[in-house]
DNA sequence: ATTTTGCTGGGCAGGTTGTCCAGTATCTTT
DNA sequence: AAAGATACTGGACAACCTGCCCAGCAAAAT
């Protein structure tokens, strides 16, 4: 599993600075340049680093609204299959199976709170689907961040 | 909303193979090396890239355990306090407050369900938290994803 | 009709990458 | 304890890419 400090303060100085580039890095965080080459090389063949994606608004290409929803589907119909058609809808951004009462847990986004309407319609139109229960995000208290426990993990 | 499909193209480039330059980039896209390197400056600039910071795989540095819990604040407690609170819980990754009986949506992760019952505690121990509801994600049928969005988002 | 905007294709200097290498320190294995 | 493996350093090299500039052109807006 393998991240020590050297490797949350590269991760760290990446994430702050996505543009640095590597030999930059290495004089920033007072190493040679090679290991942190190789250290970038290991994370990423380790998993540890999935990718590096652009990180995308979603309000600055027009859905502004996020929405949590919980899904029960039927007995008879398979987690995978459901989350198979849930993935032909594009404001389904994210999908998982919980515990619980309920069996599926969605993140949705939608252009308007109307709009959001119409993403609901289609998610409980697919096969299997039994009940659909949305709450609306209101605001972003803290975003999706991962750094602070990148920290924690070298403090083993 | 400025995105058209070159944007769309650009991105998933991008997003598919992060290490391309701009000037890889232009050659697959078959556009100037300039204009990839325009829409890139516009996209950042209107926000719509927020990063390109390394995607950390919360699973692959020890934290396997990925839960949602749902918690309802004592009226007086403002939401910012309570969420600055639970900024310092490193394995709190996202904070929204939400409609609906409860008031703050949380992701949290742990290194296993036992650990889990110590980062529930450390949140419920949160000054102005009145009740917390976790289920626990089993599986993750559809990663965190916006490309598919991305695409619907330039056919308007 | 005129201006603005966006794309192209090109050129240039400077910086960066990928890739080696030898030397050294630390940790692991025998 | 000796030998081997592993990781980091500092340096080198050619090839490549970036940031920046420019002129020409076409489409869209005024």
């Amino acid at each position: 599993m393998s991240v020590d400090a050297l490797d949350a303060r590269i991760l760290g100085l990446f994430a702050a600075e996505p543009r640095v580039g590597v030999l930059e890095a290495s004089r920033r965080l007072g190493v040679a340049r090679g290991t942190v080459q190789a250290r970038l090389d290991r994370l990423q063949r380790d998993g540890v680093v999935r990718g590096w994606g652009p990180d995308i608004d979603t309000t600055a290409i027009g859905y502004p609204v996020t929405a949590f929803a919980t899904l029960q589907i039927e007995q008879g119909s398979g987690h995978t299959t459901v989350a198979a058609a849930l993935a032909r809808i594009p404001e389904v951004l994210e999908v998982h199976t919980i515990t619980g009462a309920e069996d599926l847990w969605c993140r949705i986004v939608a252009r308007s709170n109307a709009d959001l309407q119409r993403v609901i319609d289609q998610v409980v139109t697919v096969q299997g689907i039994q009940r659909a229960s949305t709450v609306i995000a209101l605001a972003e208290q803290i975003p999706h961040r991962v750094l602070p426990l990148v920290e924690a993990a070298t403090k083993n």
